[in-house]
DNA sequence: ATTTAATATTGCAATATTACGATAAAGATT
DNA sequence: AATCTTTATCGTAATATTGCAATATTAAAT
């Protein structure tokens, strides 16, 4: 098939799942390091950042977008991406709270 | 195309990306979820708890196990699988450092 | 030695992703 | 208005992923 069977799991598995995919690619992990880094989040320049074809950089920056990691706001002829706060912190506690969860069951394990 | 230029990245990156790849697929969190829910790691029922055929868990587990989330080892006619605590650690630091440079520019943000 | 039980592998079809050239769209500049 | 600059979209080729039936593997149980 190829078509991933969502339906059957829960919805937070499917949330993060959806966001774990999103930041599967080194171009989109790039592509964060590099929102963090500049002081602005005017940025015009991701593409020169980047060993890819500028429509290449598009389509990932839509799919960071898509996933919610990312806002995006049309600024006269550029345009203004920056990272999703609340939507990492999502992220954070979401392995926070795996790595608490082996905290406890530690001594059960192999 | 289809392939990832792994290239031209840093492995920072591509391992951050090749660890939030394979929890890409809620599948793979739900085997997660699994695995943190369950007291000891003989987890020959995984299959069972799952919606999907034992090929495809059997292969989702792989999955799991290259990008190393996960553990596994014969335990006679079982397999025992865990979750590798280190590496979800070291998710966590990306996430936690993630949010905490978010943090510092809060104010040039939009 | 056979059978049973659990997991892995193979092979394949359906679909998704990645990458980029060509082109479009839209505001800025001249 | 014509041009430039920047980003998005379309179309398409190459590759990867997802899912499962069929089969293999391996060790325990009979």
């Amino acid at each position: 098939m190829g078509a991933t069977k969502t339906d059957h799991f829960t919805d937070k598995q499917n949330a993060i799942a959806t966001l774990a995919k999103a930041l599967g690619h080194p171009a989109r992990v790039a592509i964060i390091d590099y929102l963090l880094k500049v002081d602005t989040c005017i940025c015009g320049d991701i593409v020169n950042e980047l060993p890819l074809a500028q429509p290449t950089v598009s389509q990932h920056l839509k799919e960071l977008k898509n996933a919610g990691l990312i806002k995006g706001e049309i600024e006269g002829n550029a345009i203004c991406y920056c990272i999703d706060e609340k939507i990492f912190q999502k992220l954070q506690n979401y392995f926070t709270s795996v790595s608490s969860k082996m905290e406890v069951k530690k001594s059960n394990c192999c």
